[in-house]
DNA sequence: ACGGTTACTGTAACCGTTTACATTAAAACC
DNA sequence: GGTTTTAATGTAAACGGTTACAGTAACCGT
């Protein structure tokens, strides 16, 4: 076989230096001591030759990739930018790199998902395209993981980090009810089978229920959490000849809001006055939205950041077993009707 | 040595079916022929034996990484997630995976960059943190490379995606002195260096001198394109006991616009009355900014798009020379004091 | 002075693939 | 029918590291 390779090996490093490959590794991953002398020789070397590792040769012998992975949905959101730099502020600090893939319940065609044990020493999950089967197999197989957004069925035991969602919506819709006076909430929700869709949507029914307002199938929508498609299914849904009556949307998170917003305007709604629109997530440009959205603040990027850290917990064999639900609180502002 | 591996590889597959490693491989890639017997066989024991090709094997055997890297700055804007969507889109449909690493000039502390040949097959840089210098000696070794929101320097042939922004800006910046009556327009630059930075600027000076303003030192203020650093920059020079005079404000991308408006808000000013506003990108949210921002649409998902089917194109040994310039439009909304 | 650590280094097997080269049998060509 | 292609497969050498094992020399405690 004739293979030439243009880059610098260890080899060459060794050979340069006068020792073994076995030194040079150790050097290089310091996990076994070298003289001071050919520490230094080792370093001007590898300067000189401009010696990088490969990535793969290491991954290989050592059955560590030193990467990360996390699967998302999509990336339609600009909720995903707070959750990926937390993510990557802690995979950088720990030297890994991370691999962002997306993979939902409807892209699989029997496709396996692109990442996992084959390339990635860890996952991070937020997406539906893998099923809770998927996950009993690789959590078997004792591959780290850590769930975002969606807490670990009962027979397995996988950290996960979720937000509070039920007690803080039921607050929130309650709000609309008591405080300004709202009837005919209707709720933008996210996907089918989505924990924090559901969670909200168990919320939103016990603040209807606790006021004696009657759910109404025809006041939810599927917005799936997307800008886009929020926009689209209201505006559908006003354009539509048969007029549903509603006062308020409670929109299942932010972005959403914004196609919601669009499309109430479009519409002509004045917001307060005509309908009261309240999201969740607290995106960093809640506040100026027009008008400013009443919302939940989620600390989307401190999921990131702790999941992301318990995920090299698990890489150091830390055992977690509990599951992290971080606390929400609501930030009143106008599209409420609050703050005139 | 005492390896273990629990995982199955592709002797296993080889010894169930009956034939050799080489068989299974060139049936894995499809690379040559295989009988359609013993491809119906090997499908099977694969999918028995839940056989996934080890990635790190095949890289280091085959030389590639089917991987390939973004470096950003860093990842504090919603402008990164219509980037990373056109990315991530065009990589998922070529089956590899992507890196996502942040690098700036501050952050290398004698660090190399985390992504590279020793762990990707190409990279898209968007990142002060390669100096030309690095990008030379990349390129010298025909690493794959594009360059966003950057043009290649001279002496190198890097294709490079961009947008317009000279012409563009100018045409912004004189709508709000000629239409609007402007003359003290504060500058809202990004990082120094930063091409877009420097051609907006440039635009904008071209404006100021077209119609007979001074350019003034004291209304540049460098915001890094980032909404928190842009609020916090702000708002100094407003709390500033030295009050300078100024009527408008161009913010040399969206991001940093949001945190420009929340600063205006504080500190009392009318938007567009006080203080004309106009920013550069055209953010899905721009539309619902309180007041709607009058902003430049730049094609960012394009970018990220187009940047990535030309880095694969590189990849597959196309030649590219010509450097992709996306031409931009304005959008007129109400913060430059249209649409009253 | 001597057994026991400890610091440092080298040799070579191994990680799980790809692929150059060799081989055989069947198909195609003249 | 003999020669040349072509299809299908196998053998084994890389790819570039890590690390178990072995060995040597200096150091330590008694």
């Amino acid at each position: 076989m004739t293979r030439r390779s243009s880059s610098v090996t260890i080899r060459d490093v060794a050979r340069q230096a006068g020792v073994s490959v076995a030194t040079v590794s150790r050097y290089i991953n310091r996990n076994a001591p070298v003289s001071a002398e050919v520490a230094d020789r080792l370093h001007q070397v590898m300067s000189d030759l401009r010696y990088v590792p490969h990535a793969a040769a290491r991954h290989l012998a050592s059955r560590k990739t030193r990467v990360v992975g996390i699967l998302l949905r999509n990336l339609h959101n600009d909720f995903f930018v707070p959750l990926l730099n937390g993510v990557e502020a802690v995979v950088r600090t720990k030297e890994y790199n991370l691999i962002v893939a997306t993979y939902h319940a409807n892209s699989r065609n029997g496709l396996p998902p692109p990442i996992g044990p084959h390339n990635t020493d860890g996952l991070l999950i937020f997406s539906d395209g893998l099923t809770d089967e998927d996950l009993a197999n690789l959590s078997a197989s004792g591959f780290p993981m850590v769930l975002l957004y969606r807490t670990c069925p009962p027979s397995l035991n996988i950290p996960s980090i979720t937000v509070e969602n039920v007690e803080i919506t039921r607050k929130l819709v309650e709000h609309l009810i008591q405080v300004h006076g709202k009837r005919r909430i209707l709720y933008m929700r996210g996907p089918i089978g989505q924990e924090d869709s559901d969670r909200r949507e168990a919320g939103y029914r016990a603040a209807l229920e606790a006021n004696g307002i009657p759910f109404d199938e025809e006041l939810i929508l599927n917005g799936e959490f997307e800008r886009d498609t929020a926009y689209q299914v209201l505006n559908d849904f006003l354009s539509n000849g048969k007029q549903v009556a509603f006062d308020a949307i409670f929109t299942g998170d932010d972005d959403a809001a914004v196609g919601v917003l669009k499309a109430l305007h479009k519409h002509g709604y004045r917001i307060p006055e005509d309908v009261a629109v309240v999201g969740f997530d607290d995106l960093a440009v809640a506040p100026f939205l027009n008008p400013a959205l009443t919302t939940v603040r989620a600390p989307t990027e401190s999921v990131g950041r702790i999941a992301a850290e318990r995920l090299f917990a698990l890489l150091e064999n830390q055992a977690l077993s509990e599951a992290v639900v971080l606390p929400t609180e609501i930030v009143f502002r106008r599209s409420c009707g609050c703050h005139t």
